[in-house]
Parts: C-alpha cells; structure tokens; sequence
DNA sequence: AAGCGAATGTTGACATGTCAACACGGGTCG
DNA sequence: CGACCCGTGTTGACATGTCAACATTCGCTT
C-alpha cells in the first residue's frame, strides 16, 4: 500500500532536489544577461573546451544528449551564427563563429560569479573537495 | 578574446555533466518500466512525502518548479487519473489517487534499484556522508 | 566492386516547458 | 463598504525536447 522512499532513492531524490535549487538561479543570471539560452550556452562552452570546433557525436556524448536535440539545437544557433556546421568525413564538424565567442565572452563572467555566489560560496573548502572527489568518480565510472 | 571558464563555473559545469551522467540512466531505467515520466515522479514523491495531499503551491516550492509547469503537468496527471485537485481557501489542493499511488509503488522500488547501481554504488561511503552533507548544506542557504 | 550493417545526422509529429497575460480571491486600509 | 494589492492558479502562444522513421556514409565482408 504505503511505498517508503529508501535509502538510494533518498539519496538521489535530496541530490536532485538541491542540484535544481542551485541550477534555478544560476540559469535565472546567465539568461539575464545574455541571449543565450542556458543548454546554448552549455554547447558553447563545451565547444571552446574543444578548442573552438567538434564532431557533433563527440559534442552530445559529452554534453551527455541525445542527437536529435543537438541537432535541432545547432539548427537554431546555426541560423543565429553562433555556429556552423560542415561536413567530415564520418559525420559532421561544428565550429564557433564570432558571435558565439562574443557571446561566451559576456556570459561566462556571469555564470562565474553566479556559480561562486550560489555554489562555492555556501560551501566549506572540505566540500568543495569532496564535491570535486565525487564528481570526478562519477564521470569515470 | 578567449575567455576561460575559471573556478566557480568549472565546478558548476562538472558537477552539472556528473549529474545529468548520473540521471540518464536512472531516467531510462525509471520511464522503462512505468507509464510515468520523470517529473510526474517526482510529482508523485513530493505529494507522498507530504503525506498524500499538499497545496499546490507548496508542491512548486518544494519541487522547485515555476507554477505554469506544475500547473500544465497537474492538468495531465488529473486527465489520467493520478491525483485529483480541490479548491481550498486561497488556492487549490492537490491529492493522490489510488492509481497515482499504484504508479508509486511500482516506480519506487525500480528507482531505488537504479539509484543504488548508478550512484550508491558509484560512491564509497566517506563520498555518501560527504554528498549528503553537501546536499544539506544546499538546501538550507 | 557489391552488398550489408553500424554509426551518424536530419526530419516531422508530438510531448513538454516557458513566458506573458489574464482571472480570481482574500487581506488591508481609506 | 469599496478600492486596491498581492498571492495563487490558469490559459494560450510559442520555444524546446523526445521519439520514431528515414537518409547518408563509412567500414567490413565476400
């Protein structure tokens, strides 16, 4: 009758449950300020980490999406000139244009500061290496 | 020109990739079994956890949630027949029904066994007490 | 070379979320 | 009382994400 919410469950549940109360306002400052949407800005960033271009496969796998919504994605930024997209042998490269930098350039000082006020900042050094600890185990599991 | 993404936004931007790598699968394993999406789960959950019935409003702040969203999302939970809502004096009240509660506990134990594989499992148990504390630390600043 | 299969992207239909505008119902204060 | 104000919830238009079906291309096998 009565299901209780054990153990793991709790724990991803609570884990959910604070990531999204820090991601609101993070999003709600990085949207603020910018006209990029917040998963725009997630491709951008991840594009720059590539160093500037990247085959669209390697972007949703690290990105973590689906195809399709990358696809749909990139066909708005593309049309935005944010980005392009030309084709490679085996698939499909994307590169930032001006625009995207420019437009990593006005938000990533805000998303740093934001992050600082509602990550780093209500945690202790101890946390943030213990955050730091298990987010590298995750990736690599 | 080229801007790096310093301290703050690196932690945030990891950790953001570690929790969408952990919810992936859960997500999958979750909507697999049941005719449940993931936020009607959670829907479901924070109603349970209330003991059955909460205000509407409440229900958004705990779920962190806009109440558009909930407010969409309730009109199709209502349409199928998972809770029910009522007036109240100065909104509305949001109740489960018997086949909300039936998708409870179907979803729960699944939830719980993905949960334990993708993160429990993942994590020794100083990165649990240390995630937990984190977590805690979040929801209270 | 020809055929096949797996990986990659795209597309269109549909589900879901977001935003701005509106509607309603209590308080509160004149 | 009556005129506001504010908190709550709904609605409809639009943006975004998801899913299944389809193209394309590359590698592998024969």
């Amino acid at each position: 009758m009565s299901t209780r919410v054990e153990s793991a469950a709790e724990l991803w549940l609570t884990w959910k449950r604070a990531f999204e109360a820090v991601r609101a306002p993070i999003v709600a400052d990085v949207t603020a300020g910018s006209d990029l949407s917040e998963p725009e800005l997630s491709v951008l960033v991840t594009l720059f980490e590539a160093g500037g271009a990247a085959r669209q496969n390697v972007l949703a796998a690290e990105l973590g999406w689906d195809r399709t919504r990358l696809s749909h994605l990139l066909t708005r930024m593309e049309a935005r000139e944010y980005v392009t997209r030309g084709k490679v042998t085996g698939g499909v490269e994307v590169a930032l244009l001006t625009r995207g930098r420019d437009a990593l350039d006005t938000s990533i000082p805000t998303l740093e500061d934001s992050a600082r006020r509602h990550l780093l900042d209500a945690l202790d050094p101890e946390d943030v290496r213990a955050l730091r600890r298990i987010v590298r185990r995750l990736l690599t599991s």
